[in-house]
DNA sequence: TATTTATTAATAATCATTCTAATATGAAAA
DNA sequence: TTTTCATATTAGAATGATTATTAATAAATA
């Protein structure tokens, strides 16, 4: 029997730190917060394991890549339909687990497009943010 | 008088050139793309002229800088609140100018952020890259 | 004109991310 | 058990976007 459940993804020990990382977080941490996590538990680790991994992940729809951060990406292991806020001081994301309707009106012109998806980005300063400025 | 209307910003030939570029411009472009138009214009512009110039106009509110590209920033300079729709295999970008009601319930937890704005992100495919796939 | 100020250009530096090549691992086959 | 084979990991180089630095230039002001 194989050691990754027959799904196409083998679950070495560096993969199953970072699930184990990711499992839950609400944070929605960059590659390199991953890497500074679980590299004190393998300090072999290398970034491209964790690139790695998480491009599997993706691509096996395990977790989603925000580019709501100007500087990098994040990623939110809660594959759930939902919106994000983030504080435009820190970045720091949180999650907006409310539905709204985004439906296009049938004769909106999208210019051909088929739409797959949406996200809603809220833009905000966060409590401690507010406090360290006024 | 000054060559700037009084506005703290010199229209120096450089910046006229990636001004009327942008005026009106639907593409939403990339530092990139307008390096490569301009620079047919002003051989010796540099990027860091490209770059200085989309950073004063951020500021200054004449621009937004969209992060809806995972893989570059891109540059709206229509300020209008307004949406975007993307396509996710060629990273054409649309407008949305459709208003949505985004309000959030007033007890909703947002963790003591602040909201004071948001953007949505709707994903498709592009009339032409369906064409090109099937 | 002299001085100051801001802008540009060239280039170096940085940072996130991707790529590459060599090695290691582990499951299945012999 | 040994071999095979596909896949994973590592280290480091390469890339690409962006930012920073500095010197030269041009414009504005005194």
């Amino acid at each position: 029997m194989k050691n990754d459940n027959n799904i196409g993804f083998k679950l070495t020990p560096q993969r199953l730190a970072i699930l184990s990382y990711l499992d839950g977080n609400k944070d929605h941490p960059s590659a390199e917060d991953i890497y500074n996590v679980i590299s004190r538990v393998f300090p072999t680790m290398s970034f491209a394991t964790v690139y790695n991994t998480l491009d599997s992940l993706k691509k096996r729809g395990g977790i989603t890549e925000l580019t709501i951060d100007p500087d990098k990406k994040r990623f939110d292991p809660n594959t759930e339909p939902h919106h994000h806020l983030i504080c435009v001081r820190c970045r720091r994301i949180v999650d907006v687990h409310i539905g709204f309707d985004l439906s296009l009106p049938a004769l909106h012109n999208t210019e051909g497009f088929e739409i797959t998806g949406n996200h809603i980005e809220f833009y905000g300063v966060c409590r401690e943010c507010k406090k360290s400025s006024g």
